[in-house]
DNA sequence: ATGGTCGTTGCACGA
């Protein structure tokens, strides 16, 4: 079985590169993130013709989570099940698909230390936390991928000294991860690969894909039960090449 | 040299 994420910035831009990525790399389960579409315009027709069912939750311009499956998607929940009042932004979606509950999640880019966001960022952290306590089984085959808007640690930017006191490396949305990992979820490609530089965002601006200068901010977490099935993971980076580029990688991650 | 580019919408802002 082979799962995916990627952070499309935009599936009515994208469509032409997703449609050959997914031709090409065939993954049973796409996680898509930044669809910036409504439900009403998701191109359900385009995936069906691949052989995808989708479950897709969005709000229009911004934001908008996805789940695309060709081994069987049923359940799904849009949005947070942890019984609060629902989010605003549409940035979860959860489905079961091929025995593994999948979810996709677009985290808050929290804008700056401290600001409104940036606490909406880490209480979106908590919310999904207890959203997995709400649905899932860490005994079970459990999968939580997508943009996480955070890097793991020193080993996941081009260079630590540069985003001193920036968002995505502070020690708390490190340690917001690491309580939702700690529910029983192991970040699949770090425990494959254990050096840095390998990265799966890059800017648009100033040759920084060529110039290496990037961040793995795109993770599939991955319960106990799936984790031991992992035989090869690969961030994609010639999905970042070429013609109207996402500025995200897709992470690839193949089970046995 | 402290910028740079995208995608949205609409002539600015978020990432």
């Amino acid at each position: 079985m082979r799962i995916a994420t990627w952070n499309v910035n935009s599936l009515k831009v994208r469509l032409p590169r997703v449609e050959a990525w997914l031709d090409e790399v065939r993954p049973d389960v796409l996680c898509m993130q930044e669809t910036k579409l409504a439900d009403d315009a998701f191109p359900h027709l385009t995936f069906g013709a691949l052989g995808y069912e989708v479950a897709h939750h969005g709000q229009g311009q911004w934001n908008g989570v996805a789940v695309l499956s060709r081994v069987g998607l049923e359940g799904v929940i849009a949005g947070f099940a942890d019984g609060a009042p629902p989010d605003p932004e549409a940035r979860i979606v959860t489905a079961r698909c091929g025995g593994v509950l999948v979810t996709s999640v677009y985290v808050p880019n929290g804008r700056a230390v401290g600001h409104d966001h940036y606490h909406y960022k880490l209480a979106w952290l908590g919310r999904l936390r207890t959203h997995l306590e709400a649905t899932a089984d860490p005994a079970d085959d459990v999968v939580v991928a997508g943009d996480f808007n955070i890097a793991p640690d020193d080993r996941d930017v081009y260079d630590p000294a540069a985003f001193a006191g920036t968002t995505h490396v502070t020690p708390a949305e490190r340690e917001a991860l690491a309580a939702v990992e700690a529910w029983g979820l192991v970040d699949a490609f770090r425990a494959r690969w254990s050096e840095g530089g390998l990265f799966s965002w890059w800017d648009y601006r100033a040759g920084d894909f060529h110039q290496g200068r990037g961040m793995r901010i795109d993770l599939l977490l991955a319960s106990a039960s799936v984790a031991e099935r992992v035989t090869w993971a690969v961030i994609d980076r010639n999905a970042r090449k070429g013609q109207q580029p996402s500025d995200h990688a897709p992470v690839v991650v193949d089970l046995a």
